[in-house]
DNA sequence: AACACTGTTGATAACGAATCTCATTACGGT
DNA sequence: ACCGTAATGAGATTCGTTATCAACAGTGTT
């Protein structure tokens, strides 16, 4: 019975990630967590994100060498508007471009299509400045 | 008059650059380029795909962590379709999706847009093992 | 062809993100 | 309360990439 166990950590980690605007790196995040009064290890940070990740409740995307994640509304597959600036992000969802990825793949033979699509930009706030 | 030289290791680079197919790491260019008899130095390598990044003579990409780099048709805006598993790529036009990006920014009234748009899957070859 | 100017190279050190190690802790069922 | 074991965390480690800096080599000039 190999069992997940619920440990305040993780819960900390998806708190955390809940009240960030945008995306946020790892690191960043247990900065903060810290700065808040948590004990929490890096490690565990890392591991946290991860499997929220893996279990669809957090999305990540590599930006400069680093993995930035960020909390998204699980079972629903999106993409993400972001802004270069202040990294506002909006969940975009896009049926065009699921189709015209997966048409894509199959003319060129290709099989078990992913894709990864993220469109940057200035906000309009940002734009301003 | 700042001048940019020519030297014989960034047409190395160029040119084993092209000899791959799909991308390639900066390590991986190096160490191939070092089998094959020649001295260059692996920071020259790093430097010289940057630059030919920034000119537009090659498209990079972010997987687990590390660059990836390709020669690439200069001027033309495209995206990539890459097999999973042997790397063979496909350079793809797609002005669906460019105008899709542009909408979408704007609609949200963001400027400046930029996407990153990939497709990954398994090439009829490696489908069939 | 010799020269000087300066962009380029490359061995190595330094850096940073992410992972691994492993002794310790603590969750969850009994 | 007890036990089995997943999870934690401080530190070490790995690995990709960049910075350092003295030696080198393109390029234009004389």
């Amino acid at each position: 019975m190999t069992a997940k166990r619920n440990t305040w950590q993780r819960e900390a980690v998806r708190e955390a990630l809940n009240e960030s605007e945008g995306f946020v790196s790892a690191q960043a995040l247990h900065s903060h967590l810290r700065d808040g009064g948590s004990p929490i290890g890096l490690a565990t940070v890392y591991r946290a994100l991860a499997d929220l990740a893996t279990q669809g409740e957090a999305d990540s995307l590599q930006q400069e060498g680093e993995s930035l994640y960020r909390a998204c509304t699980p079972g629903s597959h999106h993409h993400h508007l972001i802004c270069r600036e202040c990294g506002l992000t909006v969940e975009i969802r896009a049926d065009e471009v699921e189709h015209w990825a997966k048409a894509v793949a199959a003319e060129h033979g290709f099989t078990e299509p992913n894709h990864i699509v993220d469109v940057f930009g200035l906000c309009a706030k940002c734009s301003r400045a």
